[in-house]
Parts: C-alpha cells; sequence; structure tokens
DNA sequence: CTTATATTTCAGAAATTTCTGAAATGACTG
DNA sequence: CAGTCATTTCAGAAATTTCTGAAATATAAG
C-alpha cells in the first residue's frame, strides 16, 4: 500500500511525537495509519505502508493491543488478523486516559500507601508531603472515576461549557453548606 | 548527604517512574529528592545524596528548569544554586499539566491545522478524522485553558465534590436551551 | 588582574531501547 | 497428517539516550 501524501505526514508526525507520548516511533506510526485507514489493515499492509519489517510491526501491533487502543477484526474467508481504531474518538480518549492513569499514576499510589504503611520513620517533612502528595492523587482519581461514569454526551456538554463552571460551583454553595459556610 | 531509608525509596520510585513519564531516571530522582527535603539543595548535595556525576546533576537541574518545576533560591554569603520545589502541590500539579500540554498536545494540534490548510487531498476519510481529531482536542485545549483560570479554592470543591457534576450539568439545562433541546 | 569556586558544555563511554532476520510456533486446509 | 500461511519469539545489530570526566566558561573575592 502505498500512502497518500496526507497519510503520509499525518503518520510521520504521529512517529516523531511517539517518544514524547512513552511510545516509540514505529507504535506511533501504526496507531497513526490505522486511524486514518477507513478500513481495517492487516499486518503486512502495514508494513509495507511504513517500511518496517514484519517483526517489528507484530510488536507494534502487541503493544498498542495492550493500549487497548486497536480494535482486531476479521474479513470472512481471509484468516490474517485485521486492525481498527474505534470510530468514536471519546471512547480512544477515555482508553487513553485510563490507561495513562493505570501506567503512570496507580504505581505511585500504591506505593505512597506502602510508605505510609511502614510507620513513621522519623522524618516528619518527608511524612507529610508523601501524605499530602497522596491525598492529592486520591482526591484527582476520585474526580477522574466520577468523570468516568458521565455518558459522551454529558461530558461534552460540560466541555462545551466549561467557561460556566465557575459559576456552577458558585451556586452549589447551597448544597454543601459545610464546605461554603468555612472561609 | 546520606538518605533515610523514607526518601530513599521515594527517591528511587520516582526514578523509576521517571522513564513512564517521559523523563529519564534521573531527573525523576533529583525532583523526588528535591520534593521531599524541607529545605533548599545545592547541585554538590544532589550529587553525593544520589551517587551521580557533577555534570549529569547540572544537566537534570537543567531539564527541571526547563519545566518549571524547581524553584532557584540563594543562601546569604553563599553563592552557590539551591533549588527547591514549590510548597503548593496544586501549583505543581499545573505546571505538570501545563508542560505536558504545550509538548504532548499543542505540536499535534499545529500540526492538524496545518495539513487542513494544505487543502482537499482527495483522500476524505483522512480529511474527515483529521478534521475530527483537532476539533476534539480544540474542545478539550478549550476545556482546560477554563480551568487553568480557576483559583485553586475552586477547583478543589470541584474536585472534592466531583460526584455532583452530572446533576450540574443537568440542571444547566436551563442555562442552555439551545443544547438540552434537541436530543 | 589573579585566584578560587560554581556551573556548563561536550565528546566519547555506557546503558538502554528499538529494530531486524531467522527460526519457532500455531492453526487452518486439503 | 503434510503443507501452507500467519503470527510470534528472540538473539544480536543498530540506533538512541543517558551519563561521565575533563575542559571550558562564568562569576565573585581578594
Amino acid at each position: 500500500m502505498t500512502l497518500t501524501p496526507l497519510q503520509q505526514e499525518f503518520v510521520l508526525h504521529f512517529g516523531e511525537m511517539g517518544s514524547r507520548w512513552g511510545i516509540n516511533r514505529t507504535v506511533g506510526q501504526i496507531y497513526a495509519l490505522l486511524f486514518i485507514s477507513s478500513a481495517p489493515l492487516n499486518a503486512e499492509t502495514i508494513t509495507d505502508a511504513l517500511s518496517i519489517s514484519r517483526s517489528n510491526t507484530s510488536m507494534g501491533l502487541k503493544e498498542l493491543q495492550s493500549w487497548n487502543l486497536v480494535r482486531l477484526k476479521h474479513v470472512p474467508g481471509d484468516r490474517r488478523d485485521y486492525f481498527t481504531t474505534p470510530d468514536d474518538l471519546w471512547e480512544i480518549v477515555r482508553t487513553l486516559v485510563s490507561e495513562r492513569k493505570k501506567r503512570e499514576i496507580d504505581p505511585t499510589l500504591t506505593k505512597l500507601r506502602e510508605l505510609e504503611l511502614q510507620g513513621p520513620a522519623g522524618d516528619d517533612y518527608a511524612e507529610a508531603r508523601i501524605a499530602e502528595l497522596r491525598e492529592m492523587i486520591e482526591m484527582m482519581t476520585g474526580f477522574y472515576a466520577e468523570m468516568e461514569k458521565l455518558e459522551t454526551e454529558r461530558l461534552v456538554k460540560l466541555m462545551t461549557f466549561g467557561s460556566r463552571i465557575a459559576g456552577l460551583i458558585e451556586k452549589t454553595g447551597g448544597m454543601f453548606p459545610a464546605l461554603t459556610k468555612r472561609k
């Protein structure tokens, strides 16, 4: 398969961004290619579209699968695996956020709790900072858990009218008297 | 300087997480060390606390400065540079998010706009996907820009009572009839 | 201006990550 | 079950990133 110039440039960009996103160039390119392809692609096609080795494609796809970022399809009468990305961009974003949380946040939260369980270490400042950091992460992951429950339509509303958020919070004063009373 | 076991473990953890966060081990360790140290540290102290070379410390600190993650302090009568992290965790999180956005999102948004400006490329699917992706990123960065304006107190409220968000959105129906009418 | 101290730069060494080709494995087909 | 096709594994090669020591630069003090 030969890429159109548009596809080419898109794919190369995602390859370059890959390193900033904690994935390698090839994985970035494979994902980008699947993303802008209207039909599912098999490994062979990807291999020659990107001029990489077949084994590299295999590893890249495995990596993407471990991120839950690609879907496996099958074409009747063809026993090769075909890959796509979900049509719904929101689904992609959700997956991305959730996987990054799993890899980047959760292990640290676990470690912080572990450190706290080890009990007083006679290092008050460090202990306080660790507790504070753990609390912050817990608050943020708690918030994330709530957001995760919202269906797409509501999320879009929230994002689109984000400018009203400050006002909305103000309005909640009546709902949470305990909070707004102090200050 | 010798690290307490608690500091040691904390620092090593952040070193290991470094690679997942797009920074290297040393940079992660330096940051962690500054974070759990009650007083600012100079390069020499960091160097021997972490058993790394002086030049590596220098490069790590430069990297952290480019991320705006450390503050430079000076001790009267001592011309060495001393480094700390902000006391306010929220400030740290804001910086982190803002810098990651700058490095991971903004370049892609620019590239997508560029691709669209190049005009119709006779590849409808790719063009549609690119437009859709650009719109999604614009919506999210727009929302982020709003959040960024909120002062910490309101953000904490928002996060703490995140569970009410769904309800709040529902309540905004009256405010945005155009949106809630269709459905 | 000279010396002492602090920091940065940078070329190459060391470590790590990525990629390839070849071989192994799996799985369907006739 | 022998043959074919698809995919994975993996050891080593290639590329990239990280780290170091030495030299260069910067800055304050005497």
